[in-house]
DNA sequence: AAATATTTTTAGATTTGCCTAAAAAATGCG
DNA sequence: CGCATTTTTTAGGCAAATCTAAAAATATTT
């Protein structure tokens, strides 16, 4: 079994080699809040642990062994992120903090259940494919709208809220599922955003009704 | 914000105090699977952070601050064990080690918003209140009918188990909510009980059919 | 009440995860 | 290239929570 800490350090590692180059030193201090050389001192631990591949000075690469143990912390923490979301009633924007600390219990049987309960689902609240009890998830990737970046093309993809205010509103504005669209510009002033849906005059929307909707990018 | 090991002291003095008495050390050291010597130096540090009153070689007690934290965790603890049961599936013996792992993950709003989510409970799986956001509880003792000792006078308040095979067998056996009884003997080779209700025969029950049955004492 | 046994505390060490300060390696620039 | 800067590692230390072994206090027994 791992210490919260080491769980850390292996998930933190394998969201910066995401971008494909070794993970530096630095940057892990920097994502972790904490001083390069206490880095250095667990890199070496997790190495002898067999989590990660270290190269003194030239950074680090996760084992497959340690790619596992991060998709599977990174299951829990979008499972219950999921979870303090739609059981909850919890604002996608409360439960990071909760689900750092969720995410380090340990029981594979807890999380299991706690996916089957909530119907096994694909992505969390904030737009994030949820790896399965296999450390497989979907690739395309689901985000707000609200972090849709203006100008990138995207199609609605889900709809965080069901409530009869919202979907008649939806309705009005033309706006569903597959719908395409595009943000033209975000005012940061209320987060209200101007979007764009082809054959279809500009127009702008709030901040809550962006943070409900979820695009996949085209 | 107090860490894991102080939280589990503080939980573990809270329970040996219930007899009344002073808090030993020995005891602390059996109950928390530590040494002496290990309770020794948590319990000078619990008494500076003024959770608990430390005499030499005479035991501890907790000040009203100590058991109003010993109560919050008592309460996530509880919360999270009737969730595992009620809505994740699992049974009643397989819960501890899990809630023990939950019951220290730090939000009121998370350990409230839970609560509320499950209907407020009054009773954990087991039986035991659960102190509702300001430390309070029921009294009233709720135990599951194979935790009862032989010859205390109980009646049943609670199954735990609506199946209609469960509640046929109930019928059939004449026992229901307000049923008064008595266990008379507990056979350990299978766990069945022989149980007596006013004005019948005692007869016996299933270790299956008495773990769903819950009893308050009288 | 003295001797023995038990319980508890103290003293000193260990492990984990972190720190600072200084040394070493890699990188960047004139 | 060679010097300066940045990055990383090493060395040594610290706090939390544990341990073992020995000493001190309390309890029990005869």
């Amino acid at each position: 079994m791992y210490t919260t800490s080491e769980e850390n350090y292996i998930k933190a590692v394998y969201h910066l080699q995401q971008s494909g180059k070794n993970v530096l030193t630095n940057d892990l201090a920097a994502s972790l809040q904490t001083k390069p050389a206490s880095v250095t001192d667990m890199l070496k631990k997790l190495e002898a642990k067999d989590l990660l591949l270290y190269q003194k000075y030239y950074g680090v690469r996760l084992t497959p062994e340690g790619k596992k143990l991060a998709l599977s912390i990174i299951r829990r923490h979008r499972l219950w992120e999921f979870f303090l979301v739609e059981h909850l009633q919890f604002g996608w924007d409360e439960v990071h903090e909760i689900a750092e600390q969720l995410e380090h219990v340990k029981s594979d049987l807890l999380t299991d259940k706690l996916d089957e309960y909530m119907g096994l689902p694909k992505f969390d609240p904030h737009g994030d494919p949820i790896p399965d009890s296999k450390g497989r998830m979907e690739t395309q990737q689901q985000i707000c709208l609200l972090q849709l970046k203006p100008n990138q093309g995207a199609e609605i993809c889900a709809v965080s809220d069901q409530s009869t205010d919202l979907l008649e509103m939806l309705r009005l504005k033309q706006l569903q599922i597959g719908t395409r669209l595009e943000v033209k510009q975000h005012f940061s002033f209320d987060n209200s955003l101007e979007i764009k849906i082809p054959n279809q005059p500009p127009f702008s929307i709030s901040e809550q009704l962006a943070k409900h909707l979820f695009v996949k990018l085209k």
